[in-house]
DNA sequence: TAGGGCTATGACATCGGTGTCATTACTGTT
DNA sequence: AACAGTAATGACACCGATGTCATAGCCCTA
């Protein structure tokens, strides 16, 4: 491949002439620039980064590290198959970083959270100026530690040692959904959750009783339990067996939140099955905005869109402005949050009516 | 960062003997060896890349073009919130790549196409020593020409100037999912098609075709009809009609095999609202096995597998050996077939049965 | 017309490794 | 004891750009 050597040679200028012409120096004369131009194109001169970053120490690369890719269809995974979280926040990274001259190196994990030090290190060698890690749910991780000097931001997850962090606000997504629905005239609301120990249940959890709290009503636990579980048979199960109770309550839900839209998905097929028809005579929503899920099934899913893309641009902003050099003290993690997604699987009529509406199926 | 000359400095050995560790050049003395490990360590040293480059002309980096990332949302595209082929590709190759030396650097188009030349130009400055181009489904590509000396495979799209390679065995694959409908007893099997524009289209109707044949069954060009559209409600519309044309048929389809699992869905739902049950009344059949839909869906969906993964993994294959120095001599693109997935929606009974089936229903 | 201030260009060192070759020290052989 | 052969190490140039500084040529002013 040729250099600029081979260039100056051809345009009979100097090697510095040419690289004043590669870096657009305005110090450079037009005829000599117009030679310098049409050497390298006869040359099909493509200029080497490694070369060029020897000297300037700056690699215009960002390494991005996810399971992403290869979690598509990780066999163990939550998202087997159907939530692509990460992949989403990718796709966010990549839009904010075209806007950048920088170049975004992305390494997969292939689901084995141990070759993270590897891909750092093959990161580091590359001499990226900043770092993202992204991970597929709201969680917390824990990573080896990176050189000073190479920022890093963590998308979707947290560490407790201060990485700067863009995080979903689930918190006020399900406060924003419940509060919704309140306005819809639902007042017993169910809400089948995540599994306990995944951070946005609890952070949903918050969002919901403060959407009842704010409308004064009272929290009734009875109509919130935990229903994910790793086997779609089981969870399948379970969500039967916790319909099938709370539908027996005096006071039954008239709205049926559940933790994602893949588990709607599933209490679709259940009411169904026992004859309940969405949403006259039972509301169901969803979390996530999973479109595949969310506007294909019938009728559409009225869910919480997770901002998936924003966390990703954020995350992004928030690099290229500790590249730039902003200061690095330690801030609360950035919360982005998403609107609710008012589809008609949620009716708009009062509670009661839907309550009336029952008894007169059972007669 | 540290550089080999602090790392020698500190070891009292010469750079040089650092570069021998570094390449575990056995020409080292065990203690000399482990002196320079310990001040590597001690400094935190990482190797530049980009010097190593300079010397050994080596980059260890292969380039990705894809679409695959931004295609997931893209507005106008054919696989808009559904189908992920060519990220499974992109997965397949990941896999691949994380048996080599070799570092993958990802670049996606964002969906446009002109931002193609540009990413193999940033790929050609980094030095890459191979580049794969991996297109969302099976298509001709016109792709700016690639400096010799840098080989590069097309996945899942060819070009007509003898680029290599790899793509689907769609005859093939619909061929097998036919001969396993026949031998379930099927004899009038519709066919709901793509786009007739579309590569698979002609390929996988001859595989249709040749099944037939190979059966002694005739062809009845009244059972195949294109119904892919890109609008979802207008797909629907067009699906309705033409299934209620071949129902209506003297001797109506057993089996509607279906251009995809997508289209497959609507298809269920289109069935469910006419009272019509799947498979006893009607079988059903899509391709791609895409699993949010084929595993999901009740009953579950026989369809034939896309084996994107293994297009990827032989991309890899083919674009090391071409690294390697292989013969660049033209041969027609490889073909990688997939699997019949066979599950409930297509019944094992003859199709007089279900044709009488039908009659009985009618009464 | 001499000198000051520009502009356009080039000479040369340098970035951090690696390839080539030379050198040193040690071993074993005759 | 002299020598060949090998193992371990280092000196030095080089890869392809860019930063620093020098310099040649030019216009303008006093």
């Amino acid at each position: 491949m040729a250099t600029i050597y081979d260039v100056a040679k051809l345009a009979g200028v100097s090697p510095k002439t040419v690289s004043r012409v590669l870096n657009a120096d305005p110090a450079v004369g037009d005829a000599t620039r117009k030679l310098v131009q049409d050497a390298m194109a006869q040359m099909r001169f493509v200029p080497s980064n490694a070369a060029r970053m020897m000297r300037s120490n700056k690699s215009g690369l960002v390494g991005l590290i996810t399971g992403a890719i290869s979690g598509v269809t990780a066999p163990n995974q939550q998202n087997t198959a159907i939530g692509l979280p990460d992949l989403f926040i990718v796709q966010g990274i990549q839009q904010a970083m075209a806007q950048t001259d920088m170049t975004l190196m992305i390494a997969d994990t292939g689901g084995r959270a141990d070759r993270v030090p590897h891909l750092i290190q093959t990161f580091l060698r590359h001499r990226v100026e900043g770092l993202i890690y992204v991970a597929d749910h709201h969680q917390r991780v824990i990573l080896p530690p990176i050189p000073k000097g190479t920022p890093m931001v963590l998308a979707n997850c947290f560490d407790l040692i201060g990485t700067p962090s863009i995080l979903p606000d689930d918190t006020r997504g399900q406060c924003d959904l419940v509060t919704r629905l309140i306005g819809a005239g639902h007042r017993r609301i169910g809400y089948l959750t995540l599994r306990p120990d995944v951070q946005a249940t609890p952070l949903r959890t918050a969002g919901y009783r403060m959407a009842l709290e704010s409308a004064g009503i009272a929290f009734d636990p009875t109509l919130v339990e935990a229903c994910e579980l790793d086997s779609a048979a089981a969870e399948s199960q379970l969500l039967w067996d916790t319909i099938d109770r709370m539908m027996r309550f005096p006071a039954p839900p008239t709205v049926l939140c559940c933790g994602n839209d893949k588990m709607a998905l599933r209490v679709y097929g259940i009411l169904r099955s026992r004859g309940v028809k969405v949403p006259d005579e039972i509301s169901v929503a969803g979390y996530d905005n999973y479109r595949v899920i969310a506007e294909t099934l019938y009728p559409p899913l009225t869910t919480v869109d997770l901002p998936y893309a924003a966390i990703g641009v954020r995350a992004t902003q928030r690099l290229m402005a500790l590249i730039a050099g902003a200061d690095t003290t330690e801030r609360p993690p950035t919360l982005v949050a998403g609107p609710v997604y008012w589809r008609t699987s949620v009716t708009e009529r009062p509670a009661s009516t839907v309550t009336k509406l029952k008894i007169v199926r059972e007669d």
